[in-house]
DNA sequence: GATACACGCAACACATAATGTTACGTGATC
DNA sequence: GATCACGTAACATTATGTGTTGCGTGTATC
C-alpha cells in the first residue's frame, strides 16, 4: 500500500521541478537548521531520487547557501541562518532565467528588426530583475508556519 | 547564401519561445495596426513555421487581442489599439504560469509537509501575481522605437 | 462557379531538456 | 576495513515544444 501510494507520488514530472525541490527542501531545513539530512531522506519526502536531490542541492552548495559533508553522519545542512536566505537567492543559484531569454539567440539581420528585438529583451530583462527583486524580499523561514 | 541564412535560423528551439514569437510579432504589428499579415510572412520574420505562428497567434486570438480572416486577403490584425494591449495579456493569454505550478501536483500525505506545501504555493503565486502586475505596465507599442 | 489564397486543425516525426535510474569512485566515520 | 553518504558519469525514460505535411473550410477575385 506504501508502495503504491510512493508508485503514485514518483516518475511524476512537474514544472519548475528544481525550484520546486529546492524550496520546499530549504523551507523544510529551516525548521531544524542543526538537523543533519542526507539526501536519501531529502528524496523521500520529495517523492523523488537521491541523485537529483544531489544534482539540485550541488548548485545551491555552489551558491553557498548549504553545506555537504561526505561519509558516515555526513549530509546536508543550511550554509547560514534560514532568515539570510531569500527567494531570489535560491532563483539565482538555479540559474533558471524564467522570463528573460539567455539571449545567445541570432541577432536578425534587418535593422528594424534588431532594434526590436533589443527593445524586447531589453523589457524583459527588466521584468526579470523585477521579478529576482519580488523573491529577495521573501525568506525561506518566512515559509514555516511559526 | 539567403537560403543558408534562413537555415541557420531556423530549427533552432529558443527557451520561452511562444512568448518570444508573440511579444515579437505583436509589437511589429503595433508599428502599422492597420496592415493584415499572414502567416507565412510572420513565419518568415520570425523564422520558424507558419502552422507554428497560428498556434501561437491562435491564442491570442481566444483572449481577444488578434482577430484572423480567412480566404484571399486574409491574415492577423490586431483587435484593438496597440496602447490598450499589455504584456500581461499576451502572457496571461498564452498560459505560461512561468513561476507558480499548475497547482494539481499530489497533496503529500503528511500535514506537516502538506502545511508547507500550501505555504510555499501561496507564496509563489503570491511572486506570480506580481509577475503579472509588473507586465501589465508596458504595452506592446512602448516596444517600438518610435 | 472555378480558382487561388489563407486560416483551422489533426497527425506525425523530430529535437530538446528534464528527470529517473544504475553504477562506481571518493572521503569520512565507526 | 566496513559502512555510509556524497560526487559524478552514463544511459533510459518521459515530457514538452517545434517542424512538417496534409486536408478541410471559408473568402475574395476572375
Amino acid at each position: 500500500m506504501l508502495r503504491d501510494l510512493k508508485d503514485a507520488r514518483r516518475n511524476t514530472l512537474k514544472r519548475n521541478s528544481r525550484l520546486s525541490l529546492a524550496l520546499h527542501t530549504l523551507s523544510h531545513m529551516a525548521g531544524n537548521p542543526e538537523k543533519m539530512r542526507t539526501s536519501a531522506d531529502i528524496a523521500d519526502h520529495a517523492g523523488t531520487n537521491p541523485v537529483v536531490v544531489r544534482r539540485v542541492l550541488g548548485r545551491l552548495r555552489e551558491a553557498g547557501l548549504l553545506t555537504s559533508e561526505k561519509g558516515h553522519a555526513g549530509g546536508w545542512q543550511l550554509a547560514r541562518a534560514p532568515e539570510a536566505i531569500t527567494l531570489a537567492d535560491v532563483y539565482l543559484a538555479l540559474d533558471e532565467r524564467l522570463v528573460a531569454s539567455d539571449e545567445n539567440a541570432d541577432a536578425p539581420a534587418c535593422s528594424v528588426e534588431h532594434a526590436l528585438h533589443k527593445r524586447v529583451s531589453s523589457v524583459l530583462e527588466d521584468v526579470e530583475r523585477s521579478l529576482v527583486q519580488k523573491l529577495g524580499e521573501t525568506s525561506i523561514s518566512e515559509m514555516r508556519g511559526n
